[in-house]
DNA sequence: ACCTGAACACCGTTCAAGT
DNA sequence: ACCTGAACACCGTTCAAGT
């Protein structure tokens, strides 16, 4: 064994490792923070996401990480803004209904393959700047639809709403099984509730996100002829 | 100075303070429990609703909810199931449309009321069962519409995600405030955001939500006539 | 049967100290 | 300028002990 020299030979370079590191410098930059934390909680989950650990990913004890945001609550920002990046551009070019379906697809498919990415997302109060883009778009099928500014708000926010609650919903319906048999027996009372309960209790969630959209689509079409 | 005798009046009987604390037994009882934490929630928010704190407020400690509840999740099920009691009674005559609206008003204005228990009660993976009365009331309406089952839950769930999601994004808006001034700078380069920002950043919630409401119902009167 | 004390294994965050 | 060690004020929960 070596006995180690009174200045041990102190690494001020953090270990390269993880697939969360990009190709780093010498010293912690908030992409790469928040790029590690994005992989973290794809990688082990939300819970998984915490200071300590985000710290031990890169290399760092979870203090230095107060050096580049001022709370974790910033990192979580810092986390939406970059998964809003995966997004697929928005369309330009067809009818304004089939824009708006593809722009809502991209939105479930990103939800379906980063659950954990999607649920910090949409936990934060405010949406990131990069938001816009995609709004934009939204608003440009709306207007082509011949709808004036107040009432293209008003349908992005019901889609908006729409998509994201259906989106929270499949993570969650993903998580926990169902007691089918012990639902039934509490829905006993209800006829129509029983009469319905294969398609509450099993919902085909493709069939599920294509009815709601084609309800408000169609809601919107009749907005519009009127 | 009184010196206290060996075995000192030990006061097993917890006091009776608080709007909590319903007329109690000698011993706690879920009922007891579930009721606290909600007037908890209610008066301090979902924050302050923790074991120890809820023991707290019951005269106990945090370790003796352990006796009648396996643990957190399950109190916070128990809240849900009692917030569902002060839901309005399902309206019975009516029009289907009308009785939709009405059932859909009582939730927002549930809501409006009880915003930490309401987000508390959303946050349950599954719903308590007392919500199965409401569901049967909606499956009504819509099969008084003509609808079969399968399309009677389609438009359940939407219609549901869509309330459920307008009213934690109204109780979300209430606690932030908007920097209107720094969203306008960086919404600049997407001319239809920036010439419907006034609707996106202060949006008339009223209006939203009856705007919302009325597209869904819109499309699904579509639906029926063809 | 029900409640308590002490402890465990965590959190996010502050602050003074090091380089 | 950036990172660390130690500490603070919390969490939910377990477990043995008391009555």
């Amino acid at each position: 064994m070596d006995d180690l020299p009174a200045t041990a030979p102190k690494r001020r370079r953090r270990p390269r490792q993880g697939p969360g590191r990009p190709a780093a410098g010498e010293t912690l930059t908030q992409a790469e923070i928040a790029n590690a934390a994005l992989q973290l909680i794809l990688a082990e989950g939300e819970a998984a996401l915490t200071m300590r650990r985000l710290g031990e990913v890169l290399g760092v004890k979870a203090m230095a990480l107060y050096n580049h945001f001022a709370d974790k609550e910033a990192i979580l920002d810092a986390v939406a803004a970059l998964a809003l990046t995966r997004l697929p551009a928005p369309p330009t070019k067809g009818a304004w209904q089939t824009r708006l379906k593809a722009i809502c697809h991209g939105v479930r498919s990103l939800a379906r393959q980063q659950p954990g990415v999607f649920r910090v997302a949409m936990s934060r109060p405010t949406p990131p700047t990069n938001a816009w883009l995609h709004i934009e778009s939204v608003l440009a099928a709306l207007a082509d639809g011949g709808l004036p500014p107040a009432a293209q708000v008003a349908a992005y926010n019901t889609l908006r709403l729409y998509v994201q609650a259906f989106c929270l919903w499949e993570i969650e319906a993903a998580r926990h099984r169902q007691d089918a048999e012990g639902l039934a027996r509490t829905a006993a009372p209800y006829p129509l509730t029983t009469a319905a309960l294969p398609h509450l209790v099993a919902p085909d969630l493709d069939r599920q996100f294509e009815a709601g959209l084609d309800l408000i689509l169609r809601g919107l079409r009749a907005t519009m002829e009127r």
